[in-house]
RNA sequence: GGGCCUGUAGCUCAAUUGGUUAGAGCAGAGCGCUCAUAACGCUUUGGUUGGGGGUUCGAGUCCCUCCGGGCCUACCA
């Protein structure tokens, strides 16, 4: 038995997630969890919301509440919704907690020490009217180059050209509009990325097997220009991690934050601990999931995140971790994903372009969309919702191959036995291809799902289903009824059992259906068919049955165009 | 501007890392079956691998170039 540590990349916490932002991290780490666990290893799956910064701060100012208020209520629509699409964290936790406070201010503590911490005076922009200062994309103005009148700070979208906000012309507020703008001198902590080079570089050569996207992106910052740069880990907002040296003050740092992106990562290491206050549980509970020290030298730790978050977890983190000189684990492997586009563009927050997960689950229960989600993960290059191909994917895969089967061989006993498993005959040439069918195929799968291939893992277990359907064609039970009951009951026999297999290798993608046929089946052997012949005599002669329900219903072309037109435009 | 990724059948994707005749699923066509959610099974039609050039005994794969799509570019997160 092993022991993985799992974490998802942070939901940032100013709205609601779509459904690109739930497949390019937290649904693929779901299945690898579940995953895991059905197969008999230590798991600890952490995620929590990602609540500090200047969009939320913004966000709070809109709805008219405090900071924190927002950010909790915000928490618990999240959290609800990751319990609607069934994600099995073992814990949910808030950067803004107590516990991420302690160790954030902690580890700049500890970096400091090492020398790795400079003070860097440097100019930026305030806004005077909205009391605040600006981050380079908060100002907006006309761009030098093509003259747009909506540039912002860092780059004008609408000609591309990089940009310093002093460039804009007539610069104003991207908040409030307002041009009462002076630039002011300010004083920030710098974390001394550039002297780790050599030492993340070497560390990132050490690994194996690592996707090109995680490895190229990381390559690129150490290696283009300069190499890695120094990097800003304070901010003068409110609303954040205070700037502290350890449990001491920091001379010169009063009312600043740590910057989002130095305690949101640290946050996974806080949450762990947040998991261990919330069940009463010690710090060594915890730590021997963080520290090397401390039992975590076998951990095999994996993240799953987005491209947009790999710098971050390839350099950034790694420098803070590495830096702090404390034997605190080192991600072992990082899956990354490119994103979903939805119908031709891209899912969009700010523009609600797309289907959010709340309005998902309005429509359809989660199994729909994890299955299609997953069988269609961005794992090599951007992938493409369309209502079409949902539609196309749901009622094939999902009603006519696996719920009709199910179906077909539950409602035949039904009327031909009784809803009991029936007795008698023997296995012969038939069932012994298809269990080394079977046996190959399910090898293969789980050969995909530790590799976190997840579309030739959703193929592969696909294929195991139309098995099912094949094997039914060729033992035409409905036909040897009539000259052989006997034989007719074996079949049969094979075909309920091959439900409650199909049920515990199906559960990572589709846990609630997964529930209901095991419901149907009387049965809580969760059982991994390690050994196929022997899981298809789980349910022996006489065990008793309920027909299930219609696992998958279709989605009809009425509803289809329904969905399309509703979704066609920005989300009100 | 720079870096990286990407372009394969009508659609969604593969192709053991340079090796035989580029494979699946869906959609389409034909046949079979009648247990089942008008479901299932079998057979089958689709490709100048974005264009052009090069290296090689051999290129979807490597190189050059052009065209298209995307991401990042360090102060959104």
């Amino acid at each position: 038995m092993a022991r993985i540590l799992i974490t998802s990349a942070l939901p940032y916490i100013n709205g609601i997630k779509h459904l690109g932002n739930l497949v390019g991290s937290q649904l693929p780490a779901d299945l690898y969890a579940r995953y895991m666990r059905q197969r008999g290893h230590e798991v600890m799956f952490i995620c929590a919301t990602d609540e500090h910064g200047t969009p939320a701060e913004l966000a709070a100012v809109k709805t008219g509440e405090e900071v924190a208020d927002y950010c909790a209520r915000m928490h618990d629509v999240q959290a609800d919704l990751a319990d609607g699409f069934r994600l099995s964290f073992d814990h949910y936790g808030r950067s803004s907690s107590a516990r991420n406070h302690t160790l954030t201010q902690h580890l700049a503590g500890k970096l400091a020490e090492n020398g790795l911490i400079e003070e860097v005076s440097e100019k930026q922009v305030y806004s005077n009217a909205d009391g605040r200062f600006l981050p380079d994309r908060y100002i907006e103005g006309t761009c030098p180059n093509c003259g747009y009148d909506r540039a912002r700070g860092d780059q004008c979208e609408n000609c591309t050209k990089l940009l310093d906000p002093t460039d804009l012309i007539d610069p104003r507020s991207a908040i409030s509009g307002s041009t009462d703008l002076e630039v002011r001198e300010t004083k920030h902590l710098y974390l001394r990325q550039s002297a780790l080079k050599d030492k993340i570089d070497a560390w990132i050569d050490s690994q194996k097997g690592w996707p090109i996207l995680t490895t190229s992106i990381a390559k690129k910052w150490l290696h283009d220009g300069d190499g890695l740069q120094d990097r800003g880990i304070t901010r003068d907002v409110h609303w954040g991690v205070p700037v502290k040296k350890g449990t001491e003050d920091w001379p010169g740092m009063e009312g600043k934050v740590f910057y989002v992106w130095f305690d949101a990562p640290i946050e996974y290491i806080a949450a762990t601990a947040e998991w261990a206050d919330a069940h009463g549980l010690s710090e060594s509970d915890w730590e021997r999931w963080w520290r090397t020290d401390k039992g975590a030298e076998d951990v095999r730790y994996v993240q799953f995140m987005g491209k947009d978050n790999v710098p971050f977890h390839t350099l950034s983190f790694p420098a803070t971790i590495m830096g702090s000189g404390e034997p605190w684990k080192l991600v072992d492997y990082i899956k990354s994903f490119n994103y979903l586009n939805y119908d031709g563009g891209q899912f969009s927050t700010s523009q609600g372009r797309g289907v959010f997960m709340d309005q998902a689950l309005d429509i359809l229960p989660s199994d729909y969309w994890r299955w299609w989600l997953l069988s269609h993960a961005p794992e090599n290059s951007d992938s493409e919702f369309t209502w079409e191909n949902f539609q196309a994917s749901v009622n094939k895969d999902l009603a006519d191959v696996l719920g009709n089967f199910v179906s077909r061989v539950t409602k035949f006993c039904r009327s031909k036995f009784t809803e009991v498993v029936p007795e008698g005959g023997a296995f012969g040439a038939q069932e012994t291809t298809l269990i080394a069918d079977l046996t190959t195929r399910i090898r293969a799968y789980e050969t995909h799902m530790e590799a976190m291939e997840i579309r030739k893992a959703a193929s592969e277990l696909r294929a195991i289903w139309v098995a099912g359907n094949e094997y039914l064609q060729s033992a035409a039970p409905w036909s040897t009824f009539k000259t052989d009951p006997e034989q007719a009951a074996a079949q049969v026999r094979l075909a309920l059992n091959l439900i409650r297999v199909y049920a515990v290798l199906s559960r990572p993608f589709i846990p609630d259906a997964c529930d209901a046929l095991m419901a149907a089946m009387h049965t809580d052997d969760d059982n991994w068919p390690d050994d196929v012949s022997a899981a298809l005599a789980a349910l022996p002669a006489g065990h008793a049955f309920t027909v299930p329900d219609v696992t998958f219903r279709k989605i009809t072309d009425d509803e289809r165009a329904e969905w399309e037109g509703k979704f066609a435009g920005a989300r009100t």
